[in-house]
DNA sequence: CCGGATCTTGACGCCATCCTGACGACCGTC
DNA sequence: GACGGTCGTCAGGATGGCGTCAAGATCCGG
């Protein structure tokens, strides 16, 4: 990642928390904004949108419930709930609410940390792809590169592969003659449609218990192919 | 929105826990699926890539941090960890493992239930456009071409889903049969009409309950054809 | 430069789909 | 009541897409 560090804006009346908080937190390599009530820290949540928010649920001028809705109206970032009070209802009405996680006081520092490095990992904007499929007894590992069948590997050529690989990751849609030639062969591999069926037939000797019934990568017809998981 | 209710596959070695979770989750909307042991969660989870994943630590046939840590090396769903063990250390190595979230047995049905939602409510983008219709109990998804009438599947033929479709596209409209033959085979296939009788009898073999009584796949005599929702 | 793996291309039989024709049901008109 | 028109129904023959096999062509590592 590599960037700035994140920001996390600690609102909590108690001094002595957050003497506590605060090193503890830059020692792991976050920036830290304090306040102390609730006006305050909607102030600076507004003016410095830090990447993530540890909110006492306890402060003096405001209803802890109430600040987590009104952040919750425009803050996107995550909102870490804190509480000396651990009751179920409040947990729910606080999760409810909005908030992205509760803690009862007391909790460990370590803890802590652990929690809010969840919480700011979850933000959008990591949208991994996956690196694994499976099809009924069919697998298959994109980092491994591999392919098993019922356990046993299977070994594909590299266009069997690709072909294999869109299929998967469209898992359940049709693609259509030219989508699959265009993302194996590239593009200007129109019309060759003889390609697939020889690609396909190769693909379901290997994969499939009985190749002239195939489970899993079935034929649409004039339109296309597809991998499923079950055969409706 | 609106889709497929959320699927939530539980992975836990304590019938009584899955007694207890089942009815609870379906209760609120939820899918379940449940395995015994790591190794089904981790088929299960390949197979049918849920929207979350419960996960009890203690499971009998491998350690749970390493389950967590395989699981997260593919999957991109929320992992929310159940386990006996409320030790701070505990905690910690299975959220830096990449687990979402921590619940410590015994637990209340209803916290569960808001952190289930948390966790999905923070899932990165999920909203393809579902193009899909429905009409009585004829349900049609483009992108899997797929055809069901009261939840079986129904095949058809490439003119039949052509035909069917433009139907849908301009449900309650009566389209001519003119119009309909430019759409599905073509300009130049005027006054064909006759491949509209011979399709629309076939579609509604498929499709109605008593083809002779059509419901949704209506004639205007001497104009063309219809596909309602409702006969009025 | 050789050998094996992989890709391409061709040929052929089969089968789902499509087209076509024949016939009956129904309705309005003369 | 005969007639013409439209529509529904059925079935057989034609067509084209698909699966299948195998023989070159090509690529690549040793």
């Amino acid at each position: 990642m590599g960037g700035e560090p994140e920001l996390i804006l600690v609102v909590d009346d108690e001094p002595q928390l957050l003497r506590f908080l605060g090193p503890a937190l830059t020692s792991h390599g976050y920036r830290v904004l304090t306040a102390a009530t609730a006006a305050e820290g909607e102030l600076l949540a507004l003016s410095h949108r830090p990447d993530a928010m540890l909110l006492d649920l306890g402060l003096p001028d405001r209803d802890g419930l109430e600040v987590v809705a009104a952040l919750r109206a425009w803050a996107d970032f995550p909102i870490i709930v804190v509480s000396a009070r651990g009751k179920e209802d409040d947990k729910v009405a606080a999760l409810e609410a909005g908030a992205n996680d509760y803690l009862t006081k007391p909790f460990g520092t370590r803890e802590l940390i652990a929690r809010i490095r969840v919480a700011l990992r979850n933000r959008p904007g990591t949208a991994p792809a996956p690196t694994r499929y499976a099809f009924g007894r069919i697998a298959l590992d994109l980092e491994t590169r591999a392919v098993t069948r019922g356990g046993e590997a299977v070994h594909l050529t590299p266009n069997e592969f690709r072909l294999l690989l869109v299929l998967a990751r469209n898992a359940g849609k049709v693609l259509t003659h030219n989508q699959l030639l265009k993302e194996v062969w590239g593009p200007g591999s129109a019309q060759q449609h003889h390609y697939l069926r020889v690609y396909m037939n190769q693909l379901r000797h290997k994969l499939e218990e009985d190749p002239a019934r195939p489970r899993h990568l079935q034929t649409e017809l004039g339109v296309g192919y597809r991998l499923v998981e079950d055969p409706a």
